[in-house]
DNA sequence: AGTATAGTATTACATACGTAATCAAATAAA
DNA sequence: TTTATTTGATTACGTATGTAATACTATACT
């Protein structure tokens, strides 16, 4: 039984990325991150942890006076529930749509796709 | 100068697949249409539509006393813009990392992948 | 002509999100 | 010990979004 992940917004993904990066963290380890690649207030940083707290995509150890939080879920988990949302909704499903348009749109430069290329050649076939 | 595409929700998508689907249509065209695929009632499809026509996403001719409603911008353009957003917020920027992540996780069938083969073979090379 | 009906326009209201500020409690510093 | 500082909790407020309902207006029908 697969628990839905609840949905994380814009900005919750970048509080999301930096637990994801090293866990667990004091929300001052957060803000300390993300001042320097957001121009957020700690508040807001405080806010968007909290919210992530209460979606319960984020754990919290109150253990200390100073709590330290958590990622819920990995990364790959959030990332794969978002793609899948994300193609349904603008691609009609199929991530194969999503790809034909971008390699026949030379969205993918030259290198770009002989490493594709590479990758799908050394996914072992099944049997 | 290319202008930016507003940014068009969930079910506004919906919306927009209709009208590019066919246009222009009437409203109740539109109408019609989704309640096949969803359980709108037709006042929440009619918000829907003049908030995208309020958005400058999707055009309105009054000529007539009934409107009729087209996209201004090809579905194509706005899936491009809806995917780089994405793919720089989840993935951190490059399809191709998604891409791994996919064809690594077993996400694709073996038939999907035989068909991205030959989609990326099929791509001339450029000179 | 008067009324029902179909479109359009305006208004509504709850929840989510972006972006904080204020209030309270506990610890650290003076 | 009194006070300043840090951390956590609560509150705020505008815009976007989901999901409509009500009001107005112009045809269509009787």
């Amino acid at each position: 039984m697969e628990k839905n992940i609840p949905s994380i917004s814009e900005s919750e993904w970048e509080i999301m990325n930096v637990l994801w990066d090293k866990a667990p963290q004091t929300a001052n380890d957060i803000i300390l991150s993300l001042q320097e690649s957001t121009d957020w207030k700690p508040k807001t940083i405080r806010t968007l942890l909290d919210r992530l707290v209460q979606k319960d995509v984020v754990g919290v150890n109150k253990d200390l006076r100073i709590y330290t939080f958590y990622p819920l879920y990995t990364q790959e988990k959030c990332q794969r529930a978002e793609t899948e949302s994300f193609i349904k909704r603008i691609y009609g499903g199929t991530l194969k749509s999503m790809l034909v348009q971008f390699i026949q749109e030379d969205t993918l430069s030259e290198d770009d796709i002989n490493e594709l290329r590479f990758i799908l050649n050394k996914k072992p076939k099944k049997q």
